[in-house]
RNA sequence: GCUGGUGUAGCUCAAUCGGCAGAGCAGCGCUCUUGUAAAGCGCAGGCUGGGGGUUCGAGUCCCUUCACCAGCUCCA
């Protein structure tokens, strides 16, 4: 029996996140805790986070400590059920196909997945729903026994000869690379996995696993090493969770922009014409052009000026830039014409990029520093062969228009612009009511010098600019390290498609390379000549990539000054087409966009008609309304109906779009 | 580019073991002349992505090619 004295040494003071305080035996686990904090949250916790650690529940505690309960409400709760579902995933898989081969299995954003080389396996690796079924049901059963997920800190050499007698070469490789003295396994049932953990306290809880797709991916992420096969899974306590994911998995593909713009007849491909070619019809080409001229008047009004350039160049521009033959891979192949006395290749390259064309229109004529900054903008069309698994819908193309400009500045000159840059960006997007974005910046990685064109000082100023204008504009921004392009430090706004992938849209980026590669000059007040630095910058992109992503946004309803079609007018019989054409004129006289339905179809059916197409606004006219000279307004959505006289809805529509335009 | 999957009418999908390619919607024609989410009848619509092979016979099996989908790699 311990003394009183060694007993109070003994206690442990755990704080929580509300600031309260309580003691426990030295030892005591993240579950003792929170048994004491409550019997439901001992239920529903899944791990602790202890002094910022997450860890198991039932690992003791030793010594004083910030605690946290995890539940599944927290997103370091789930990753810990997901991890711990990932190892439920590879015992399933060991039970089935026998000699597998197991590369990484993590927790991703929602859900998780394993990497596995099916190659010295007894069977097929798994490839058809029915497969992934099996293994579900496996999971399942697995779940069931409810066994514990056991921690065991082993020294390298037992963790490495477990696995070379297991024969796990990708397992060893990461061992290798692991310090002694830090390495753990996690052993559930009949399934040991090298890990670092945390994981559930077992498998019961697992009940719901369900897995999603399969693919390829190289291990290490290298496309030089073998390639695995990637299976991805999510998992859930409770039926409906699971029920509720299924259920916005399936609205997503709702929003897919690729089956939206079949359906509103936006765009289309044709294999016939080419992979990533997309073809605007006329719906989309109005969406389009209403985004063109209101960027377009944005940048007016801010010191750009409007140029045009060709679509192919010759081979010798694009050598001085240092395009060509840098990036040929991702190039469509260059229209040659035949050898130059030199013996060097003459011709054409489709334009990758608009820079070149308007460093030639910079160079036009000798700059002032009077003339600075200069902001050359146009809608510039460039064309990249993208690896053919690459192309997507309109989120990643071969053909594609950027709302490219060019400002040719003084060094001085750069923080300014950047921030007009950065307001010019944030208004579009709140235009748009665009509030799910990020916002990255890319610098270099100090350490590898040699990697980038320009002097550390230049580097240190223009990273230094950028880096406050973002602050100055109030746009919160992640730094990465290492990300920057080799000529120069960049700001890129990041959004999300309707499956979650990132895209990027907007972007500035800082050129030090291409002046100095055409010898950019602009007089100075000293009469010297000076290097100008270049911004690249467009802040939708790509129209494509960016009205892409805006119709998953806003799932087809586009806001009523985008819409293609703004008004249809439903006529309820012959007998009313006519006051229907005169609605259509009041309302072109507007500049409102408005169609009228002639069809013989019921008004029943043109209302169905135009929800399905989603047009914001719907005018029924008959009898009563040509009499009285009004229209009964129904907006898309909403059931409801109102009769207002002509000319005051055709006032009130045309300043809502005004409104809207103006971002208000 | 890589791994896997999928290609049937404009769209969404059927077609049992290899045995006559089918439906709904859309389209067109006729009837109806309509009052807030699908009127009725009829007609037409196909080289089953392309090419090759196996077979008495291929949408179905094999090879090849193209496109699309998921992920990986890449993204000036």
């Amino acid at each position: 029996m311990p003394d009183v004295q060694t007993q109070q040494q003994q206690k442990i003071t755990i704080r929580l996140p509300d600031g309260s305080e309580r003691t426990h035996p030295t030892g005591a686990t993240g579950y003792d805790v929170a048994e004491d904090i409550g019997a439901g949250l001992a239920r529903d916790a899944l791990a602790v986070k202890v002094n910022g650690e997450v860890r198991d529940l039932q690992r003791p505690i030793e010594e004083d400590a910030d605690l946290e309960v995890l539940t599944w409400d927290d997103a370091e709760g789930k990753m810990v059920f997901w991890h711990s579902s990932a190892h439920l995933l590879a015992e399933a898989l060991e039970a089935l196909y026998g000699d597998v081969k197991f590369g990484v299995g993590p927790p991703i954003e929602d859900g998780f997945y394993y990497d596995v080389d099916f190659s010295d396996s007894g069977r097929d690796a798994p490839s058809s729903e029915d497969d992934l079924a099996e293994i579900e049901e496996k999971m399942q059963e697995l779940a069931a026994r409810d066994v514990p997920y056991e921690r065991e800190p082993v020294s390298k050499d037992e963790a490495m000869r477990y696995f070379t007698e297991k024969g796990a070469p990708y397992k060893q490789e990461l061992i290798e690379e692991l310090e002694d003295g830090t390495i753990t396994f996690y052993r559930q049932g009949e399934f040991t996995d090298l890990c670092r953990g945390p994981h559930l306290p077992s498998t019961g809880a697992i009940t719901y696993p369900k897995l999603l797709s399969m693919a390829g991916a190289y291990w290490r992420g290298d496309e030089d090493r073998a390639q695995l096969t990637r299976i991805y899974g999510v998992s859930f306590p409770k039926k409906k969770l699971l029920d509720e994911h299924l259920e916005m998995l399936e609205k997503a593909r709702e929003r897919d922009h690729r089956k939206l713009g079949r359906e509103l007849e936006l765009f289309t491909f044709s294999e016939t014409v080419g992979a990533g070619l997309p073809m605007w019809l006329p719906k989309g080409t109005t969406l389009r052009e209403t985004l063109e001229g209101f960027l377009q008047q944005e940048q007016l009004e801010r010191g750009y000026e409007p140029v045009v350039t060709p679509h192919i160049g010759r081979l010798d521009l694009y050598r001085t830039s240092g395009h060509y033959p840098y990036y040929r891979d991702s190039q469509f192949p260059p229209i040659l014409e035949g050898e130059d006395e030199d013996g060097e290749e003459q011709g054409y390259l489709l334009k990758p990029m608009n820079c070149p064309h308007h460093v030639m229109i910079y160079k036009n004529k000798l700059h002032s520093y009077r003339d600075l900054p200069v902001r050359l903008a146009e809608f510039g069309t460039v064309y990249r062969h993208e690896q053919s698994g690459e192309l997507g819908g309109l989120t990643r193309v071969r053909g594609f228009t950027q709302d490219d400009a060019h400002v040719f500045c003084t060094p001085e000159q750069v923080k300014a612009e950047f921030k007009d840059v950065i307001d010019l960006t944030l208004k579009v997007l709140d235009a748009l009511d665009f509030d799910a974005f990020e916002a990255q910046l890319s610098f270099r990685d100090p350490d590898e010098a040699e990697k980038y064109v320009g002097g550390a000082e230049k580097w240190d100023a223009a990273e230094d600019a950028i880096r406050e204008a973002a602050a100055e504009m109030g746009l919160v921004a992640q730094e990465e390290v290492g990300e920057a392009a080799f000529y120069g430090p960049k700001l890129d706004f990041m959004v999300q498609d309707a499956l979650g992938r990132a895209w990027q849209l907007g972007t500035v980026q800082l050129d030090y390379n291409l002046p100095e590669r055409f010898d950019l000059e602009y007089v100075g007040a000293d009469d010297e000549r000076h290097r100008p630095v270049m911004i690249h910058r467009a802040p939708f992109g790509s129209l494509e990539r960016f009205i892409g992503v805006l119709i998953e946004h806003c799932g087809g309803d586009f806001p009523l000054w985008l819409a293609p079609e703004q008004v249809r007018i439903l006529p309820v019989g012959d007998d009313f087409h006519d006051y229907a054409r005169r609605v259509q004129a009041t309302l072109r006289e507007k500049d409102l966009r408005a169609t009228v339905d002639d069809s013989d179809a019921t008004v029943g059916y043109k209302i169905r008609e135009a929800e399905t197409q989603k047009v914001p606004v719907m005018l029924v006219v008959g009898g009563r309304e040509e009499e009285a000279q009004t229209v009964a307004v129904r907006r898309h959505g909403s059931g409801e109906q109102d009769t207002q006289p002509l000319d005051d809805f055709a006032e009130a529509l045309a300043e809502e779009v005004e409104a809207q335009m103006r971002g208000s």
